[in-house]
DNA sequence: GACGGTTTTTGACGGATGTCAAAAGAAACT
DNA sequence: AGTTTCTTTTGACATCCGTCAAAAACCGTC
């Protein structure tokens, strides 16, 4: 829960009331290893703070698992579309690693920003965070070769390559898992 | 002016002094077609709401120019890293078309925010669905052919073919232009 | 309607990568 | 240790696409 606080509050300073409205209305959860928090079809109705563990987004693309995000320790992670809009997911997202998570609902939210205005400038900056790093993401995929778009995630995110299995990178790289075991092989 | 407010108005509700705030902090700039807006190295401290023709945004990679995005009538445009970090830019954003902008600094925008607390939420809104369009491009980016990603690009948004040239559809794309042109003969 | 410049198309070729299938290696469980 | 299961590697082959170069089509201007 500190963790949690603590995070938030880099991004701009939070008030004690706000504090204790945020403590009051996330809630604590464990899963396991290779559990679904959101299955592709449901609507996905909480947005998700990463205290422990490690988990991916995909989605289904002719015929083949499209890995297209992970998150780590301190990430917000939800599956945004469907959070945002209120419609099913088109993702589903799978724990890596068994994982301790905090979660508040999208109503919880808005009813938070509603009633603590200040939140509202403290979502603002997350968002640019966030859009910020699905930027830098799109960007790296552009380059040509497998082994280019490897080599930047081997210098920009090593702890992807070291806790997801390799089937999993292979897709978030765009390319087949053979591809990236000959790529890394070489190198 | 009434274009723009209009569109704000869209993501909620805009009250009367914040409205004429708006209009005391943009200003009106008229550009020439292939005019550069924003130039790779340059920090970009203006965000743009276009309200008349039609631009890109581009880089550099591997020697060639990658168009990541286009922009029309009613799209916000600005080089978003150089925009919310103050760094230089990466990116450049060239007219397509002769365009009337409207543009306001991002000191006016965090002035008017202070001022105006209500402008919170709705740029925290204009956010969320700026950062769902990017997912969709991403998602869009990840069809194995030339020819599915081609056939995404006339489903979705068709005006992008009819208003720039092929090059910079092909680079948008992720191919070669020869290979667009085929691809487009074949259908 | 002829000219120059720009944009698009066509052709030939090689390389990177996907696919399928099988082998090798690790990890988990008994 | 032995068996099962999952993950990673290796091999052979076809194909999509990038590159280079040249031709054709298009466009505005004189």
């Amino acid at each position: 829960m500190q963790q949690l606080l603590a995070h938030l509050a880099n991004f701009h300073h939070l008030s004690t009331t706000a504090r204790e409205a945020i403590q009051a209305c996330v809630t604590e959860t464990v899963h396991a290893k290779n559990d679904m928090l959101i299955t592709q079809g449901q609507v996905c109705r909480n947005l998700y703070f990463l205290e422990k563990g490690c988990l991916r987004g995909y989605y289904h693309l002719e015929g083949k698992e499209i890995t297209h995000w992970f998150g780590f320790e301190q990430d917000f992670v939800t599956s945004f579309h469907s959070f945002t809009t209120g419609q099913p997911s088109v993702e589903n997202i799978q724990l890596i690693e068994g994982s301790v998570l905090w979660s508040i609902s999208r109503e919880a939210l808005l009813k938070l920003l509603d009633e603590h205005h200040e939140l509202e400038r403290l979502v603002r900056i997350a968002y640019e965070k966030y859009y910020l790093r699905l930027e830098e993401r799109y960007v790296n995929a552009q380059f040509r070769t497998a082994a280019e778009r490897y080599e930047q995630l081997l210098e920009q995110s090593p702890h992807i390559l070291e806790r997801a299995p390799l089937g999993y990178v292979a897709s978030y790289l765009g390319i087949s898992q053979e591809t990236l075991s000959r790529v890394r092989g070489r190198i």
